[in-house]
DNA sequence: AAAAAGAAGGGTGTAAATACAGTTCTAAAG
DNA sequence: CTTTAGAACTGTATTTACACCCTTCTTTTT
């Protein structure tokens, strides 16, 4: 029987969860953690310098460089590169956005650990892994009109997803406007924009979005 | 060579972290994990029907009951039983906050996983564990006249600790003053006394505190 | 090409949030 | 007992945040 190992980079800044998750899927047969770290910097750094992994496990939620922008570089300069995505908590915000950057499967942190095999088999044999409840969400946003609508509100543009991360600021919004060299006028309709989209009321509940979502790390 | 088994409880909302550690645990040749769950709610009915555990390893950031809300518990109820916080960030705020709760030991996620035995053994025998960086922030908190003076900065009261949960909810100070049956003059106080304790300019500046700081779980 | 719908921008009013100064009350220090 | 530092409270001014409505400029539809 011929075993051809998988190799995966786990990046996460948690060093208690990144080695647990390693030596699990060390003692699995087929597969092997070629490389740990804990920011998409890092990782970027040492796939230049080692032989590059199959397929990469990510935390949303990071310093310096987070799961995102980590997605978005490796769809762009190593496409063959699969990617699994740690999160958690599984919006349908998150979720479009990360299909978007090319993510091939999506994990919450509170599954069980035989899923997290499970889902790199899959995602190396079939090239993408859903769970159940991945899958139901996906399926609830394209399955009629009102949700294809649904969509367009919860899918932010990059400048309000950087609005976004200003709001989350001690800034005062004209202070963002001079930061995004936008017109104070054009930042309330935003703002605006975003409160009911988003069905939220204030500042303080556009940054607790913001936050749930992984669109600020803090 | 005589073993007497450690018996210890994991609770940690991530399933994938907290059974990786509980297998990391049940590998070492001392300790056997008796009790996993989700929560502190979780926790205390399985201590009322299970024999209680040794030790117990908590999370401080849980739904339903939080790792603070589960160590005063457990302090009051069973003093026996040891206790091991999980934590992403070690603020003094929280740091302190927990050592009131009786709590035993410190880690953040980002340690190493041999550091953790060493924490359990350490807290087993020697009835406590701070790490390097644990002991030289609270060492720092204690020099000298200055630092004094600071922990009564970050150290919040249960009103004020209530009050920065309310802090990021969407209700007004108004609201807010009703629901904690506050004159809204004394919410302005507690606001701007809170502004130069914890050094932030706005409310969003305090919801931020409150979510780096463990006060309120998201 | 005309009409309708919808985004983008702008004006203004109101309420909320923040800053500041003055006052009383308390408690520690002399 | 007096003084004094400082906390808690009050009033008020200012700024920021938010809501609402109106215009303009598209884009889409017929």
């Amino acid at each position: 029987m011929k075993k051809e190992l998988i190799k995966v980079a786990m990046v996460d800044d948690h060093i208690l969860l990144r080695n647990a998750l390693a030596s699990l899927i060390n003692n699995s047969d087929n597969c092997s953690v070629v490389i740990e770290c804990s920011n998409g910097k890092e990782l970027i750094s040492k796939i230049k310098t080692s032989t590059p992994p199959d397929l990469v496990i990510l935390d949303l939620n990071m310093p310096e460089m987070d799961g995102h922008q980590t997605a978005l570089y490796l769809q762009k300069n190593h496409p063959e590169i699969k990617v699994i995505m740690l999160t958690m908590y599984d919006s349908e915000l998150a979720l479009i956005r990360l299909l978007k950057a090319g993510v091939k499967g999506f994990m919450k942190k509170d599954i069980h650990p035989t899923e997290l095999m499970h889902a790199i088999q899959s995602v190396h044999e079939q090239g993408y892994y859903y769970s159940a409840q991945t899958s139901s969400k996906l399926a609830g946003l394209f399955r009629d009109e009102e949700s294809a609508h649904a969509i367009d509100k919860i899918l932010l543009t990059d400048q309000e997803l950087e609005f976004l991360k200003f709001v989350c600021s001690e800034l005062t919004y004209k202070e963002v406007a001079v930061q995004l060299k936008m017109n104070p006028r054009a930042i309330d309709g935003m703002r605006d924009n975003l409160f009911t989209r988003l069905d939220v009321k204030s500042r303080v509940g556009l940054a607790m979005y913001a936050i749930k979502h992984g669109i600020v790390s803090i």
